[in-house]
DNA sequence: GGTGTGACCAGCT
DNA sequence: AAGCTGGCCACAC
């Protein structure tokens, strides 16, 4: 089978599919993808992002309570706050405001 | 080839 | 009510 294409790498196609302004959890994406609970996997694909060849916009996802919890990873604390800020998303206290209205899902696109 | 880990989630105490 | 543990799967050494 096509085991080239790691379990990361859909992860990653994935996030590129989120829309501007909008965020998604590592559950839902995980559950997208058929791993079920795995929702870890993804904040594992999300540590290797940096390999992808292609920028992955993993700011734009959060855990289930639309805190950053992967904000330390980006390099600089903060960084991920400024760039949901950037595209229109608000950050208070390390979440996100109004999580459940810019909560995007792979599998329900149009809520 | 087995062990460990990991930016989580959900259930149990 | 809150805190803790287990469970999930894929990648690295």
């Amino acid at each position: 089978m096509s085991d080239k294409e790691s379990f990361f790498r859909k992860v990653y196609e994935v996030v590129r599919q989120v829309p501007y302004g909008r965020v998604t959890s590592y559950g839902a994406i995980a559950r997208y993808l058929g791993s079920g609970g795995a929702a870890r996997m993804v904040g594992w694909a999300m540590n290797a992002s940096h390999s992808s060849d292609e920028p992955v916009p993993a700011h734009r996802v959060v855990n289930r309570n639309g805190m950053l919890t992967g904000k330390h990873h980006f390099g600089s604390p903060g960084l991920m706050q400024q760039l949901l800020e950037s595209e229109g998303v608000k950050v208070e206290d390390d979440q996100v405001v109004e999580f459940d209205k810019l909560h995007w899902d792979p599998a329900h696109p149009e809520p």
